[in-house]
DNA sequence: TTGTTAAGCGCAAGAGTGATT
DNA sequence: TAATCACTCTTGCGCTTAACA
């Protein structure tokens, strides 16, 4: 077990099998013939040194450090947490080590920051999910020329390899939903200015909408937490304007989104129809069920990884892969309605309610003393 | 810029400013005495080659590697992205990498490998957010004992350094909470068995119940996610045990729990309070405002890396600082009443808000056409 | 076929060398 | 003469990769 004693090295190992420190190493990275008694000594001496090879020591003799750079945004997100996740994942299983360095705020210069601690790490590539313009993630790629970036949060026409979602087409599907439902008036709440992803669907949404002869009658902006989704509805609300369908930017604003219409008595869908976007595992059982967009963020980061790996293959596809979200149809939306209908409809939903909680089905806080039924 | 060609180094900037490489050392380290002129010449080379330096070498020479490691369960999850996200700033803002390994599942054995692989890496230190037995996590320690570990999810009792939230002292709020308001009827949706903290958690629930003559009327088991909280209540629900209180592992299977009962036509907190644990970002929005334990993940996560620093900086405290978690009421617990009493209510809601929306305060709906009114 | 010797990856730390006060 | 100061030389961290016996 080695305690409190420095780690063994290949030559510890070497002396106490008593062969050379390179035979070692051959019987370690099993490569070059060995003897079989000679490696089955080793392999002994490893296992009672407990020898455990220095990666550091590793890389700087290989010129290569068998770890990945995540260069991310707050990981504390939905979306970046999912991402870590599955690039984790695919990095481990590959036998490399994940270096995950997170990028404080927008810009050019955090980012460049971010990669630039990477870089001293030696890491053998990076991904970078952070949103950058085109000319700023080509100048990321120029000044670090050295090491393959990936990117995963630019605009789709950037000149840079990329893994993307396809937020663009994301947006299309949900303004498309609201327009098909027959939704005329329709508001959204975005992200802010600075994410590239949030200018795809604010284009997706405004494209549709035009497409159809309409405009985003009022729109709100959010920092992607519920709470500021909360806010943005309300200011919303307050606005006076009116409007039956929403566009939110993503689920978690979308669950303030509710609470305000739900605080204000507002029915979603009657009064008003929610659409989200991201498809988080609360999403299916919010109140009501909300129709979003889901995006796959397993896959997405197992191809950006995949990409990275082709790169560093010596394949130089210098591309962009787009991985196509799809729509995810559930309670908060559906045709508008006029002011009547709706509270007529709460009402039936009230007399139906009443009629379901009576003797036929007692609810259970009746159960719990039989004595008074 | 460097463009293509091999990154600089220690000599090419020595070559370059006309001085000795350990010069140029003593610069970039800000360490040694370097005439004022010499600092400037040799400045301008690291500018002019875009001199990085290679912390594998650095960390080969010194035997630091300038990183810690983070052993944690799947980062998807709420509590570990929340850790990684604290952890990562902390470490960032202390010169240090961080290197992100997934322990995937429960059990030593996938500890051991989570942590090997970061030794490989040379870690400094090592912070573990797995589940672990007293016994496993001593072991744990004992097999690594020449790299400071830190674990974050292990008994209280364990003897390892340890930077823990206090989940007994949270379930025993929870419960207590439930218990003043006056329920006597109260069931419960835990994490899996394997899960320590859940175990803690259990054990405040259960003894404070009993300290009052209770016990738990009946019990299922999540997997933390919303989905399987919803499972869980509808399986409670089906059971035909009934409850008044209902005390959930976590906010997320309490999103899926909160669905379940409204689903069925009941009322939170009328029929049934519910109060859940973590209060992540969507818990003070959810349908209704969710009761629940706080957890500062931020606060832990800052503290189990200074205690990390301490074991760096060689005092060795060996000791357990427990982070306590708080009470957040909010509107899904109350005092249990009948089911009369839950209808009356309703109706009462019900008339409010009709009067509510009266002239004096139109909904948005109505605006949106004017010409109606 | 097995094995060994030697050089070097990029950096840091200690001993050593001339200068300047 | 002695004491700094400014800098250089050398060695080695643990490993890999030729070149060699």
């Amino acid at each position: 077990m080695n305690i409190g004693g420095k780690a063994a090295t290949l030559a510890d190992v070497a002396a106490l099998a008593g062969v050379s420190q390179q035979t070692v190493s051959r019987v370690v990275n099993n490569q070059g013939p060995v003897a079989a008694r000679t490696r089955v000594r080793v392999m002994e001496a490893v296992g009672q040194l407990n020898y455990v090879p220095n990666r550091l020591a590793q890389g700087l003799a290989r010129q290569r450090s068998q770890s990945i750079g995540f260069a991310t945004n707050d990981i504390s997100l939905h979306a970046p947490s999912q991402l870590t996740s599955a690039i984790e994942g695919a990095a481990r299983s590959a036998g490399l080590s994940l270096i995950v360095s997170i990028v404080p705020g927008y810009g050019l210069g955090n980012v460049t920051q971010a990669v630039r601690a990477l870089k001293e790490r030696q890491v053998d590539g990076v991904l970078i999910n952070a949103s950058l313009s085109s000319a700023d993630a080509e100048e990321v790629a120029r000044r670090f020329s050295d090491v393959p970036c990936v990117f995963m949060d630019v605009p789709p026409g950037a000149a840079v390899n990329a893994a993307l979602l396809d937020q663009y087409h994301g947006a299309v599907l949900a303004a498309r939903h609201l327009v098909e439902l027959g939704h005329t008036r329709i508001a959204c709440i975005h992200a802010p200015e600075g994410a590239v992803a949030e200018h795809s669907r604010m284009q997706g949404w405004q494209d549709v909408l035009r497409e159809h002869g309409l405009v985003l009658v009022a729109q709100e902006e959010g920092d992607w937490s519920p709470a500021s989704g909360y806010r943005a509805a309300v200011a919303l609300l307050a606005s006076g304007l009116s409007f039956t369908g929403l566009l939110v930017g993503n689920d978690q604003m979308a669950v303030g989104v509710l609470r305000a219409l739900w605080e204000r008595g507002l029915n979603v869908p009657g009064d008003i129809s929610v659409i989200g976007y991201d498809d988080t595992a609360e999403s299916a059982l919010l109140i009501p069920p909300l129709t979003t967009v889901r995006q796959d963020f397993p896959v997405l980061g197992r191809r950006a990884f995949g990409h990275l790996g082709a790169l560093l293959d010596d394949h130089d596809p210098q591309t962009t892969t787009l991985t196509r979200p799809e729509l995810v149809v559930r309670a908060s939306t559906a045709p508008p309605r006029s002011g009547e209908h709706v509270r007529l409809q709460e009402a039936l939903q009230l007399l139906q309610r009443h009629v379901r909680e009576g003797p036929g089905h007692p609810p259970l806080a009746q159960q719990e003393r039989p004595g008074e039924r």
